[in-house]
DNA sequence: TCCGTTAATGCAAAAATTTGCGCCAGCAAA
DNA sequence: TTTGCTGGCGCAAATTTTTGCATTAACGGA
């Protein structure tokens, strides 16, 4: 498989019931270098358990989500996800007119990210946060 | 009238049309102090024009947070906007537990906007960005 | 292997937001 | 004031995501 047995064999550890549809979503996001659009998935799904539901792949989606094992990139006003590589995790910029992606070390952000909890008390998520603006390329163009 | 006449003459010496429909919009976000959500827009603004489509108001609010207008605020996975102070701009945390919304100055994230420039070449609109997270006394409460 | 508990699913509908298109009206020029 | 251009609107439908509810099936224990 693609590497991911290790989430399995935890999240069932955890109690949650892995059922073929949720093995199928892992898989495919796992098998899948880069991102993928939820409606996607689905497709992917399908093609394995024809009568899985979209919304079981976005419930999926997001409790996988919820427990960190995929990450969540917003392109285009569509949600993709990919899974989280904790061993070296990244965060996105989305170029708003090309929707290029590029990625980014959450270095970048430790320093705020440690300023809101020290000053405010606010405990941010920042491993799904999309930061939207203008490529290099784009903005050559203009 | 709330102080948006300013904003309204912009707009008009800009080349847009200023309908009824965006003039109801923009009152009812510059008289309210704090968010509006799209549908009380829509409500608020069809006691006035009972014709107006909610597509129009999801279009001119849109319209304006891309001049710098309005800035935009997902609360609860729903869309809310407020007039953008550039006297006094801010950015804003949201705690996904109880919906409640805190400001930060920009200054917060300026280093961070510069970086990615620099290093990058990447220019982030952060104006609109909106912080998830969860707050000081939902934390407290678990 | 069978059973019982209950988490997770399918299904249907709702909610939230965006889009295509033909008509209408804002506004500048005559 | 009238006219013409065309940007903006209403309308309808599509897209994207979420939610409620009855049924099903995962899985630990008998
Ligand atoms: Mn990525
Ligand atoms: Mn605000
Ligand atoms: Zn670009
Ligand atoms: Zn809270």
């Amino acid at each position: 498989m693609s590497g991911h047995e290790s989430a399995v064999s935890r999240l069932r550890a955890q109690g949650y019931r892995m059922t073929p549809q949720r093995l199928s979503v892992l898989d495919i996001v796992a098998r899948r270098t880069g991102h993928v659009g939820a409606d996607e998935v689905w497709n992917l799904a399908r093609e394995e358990h024809p009568y899985v539901d979209l919304a079981t792949i976005y419930r999926t989606l997001q409790w996988l989500k919820g427990l960190g094992v995929v990450t969540e990139v917003i392109i285009g006003n569509k949600l993709h996800f990919e899974m989280a590589d904790h061993h070296n995790p990244h965060n996105h910029m989305v170029c708003s007119v090309c929707d290029g992606v590029q990625t980014l070390t959450p270095d970048y952000l430790a320093e705020f990210s440690q300023r809101l909890e020290q000053e405010f008390g606010f405990s941010p998520n920042l491993d799904n946060i999309t930061i939207g603006g203008m490529c290099n390329q784009c903005r050559a163009v203009t």
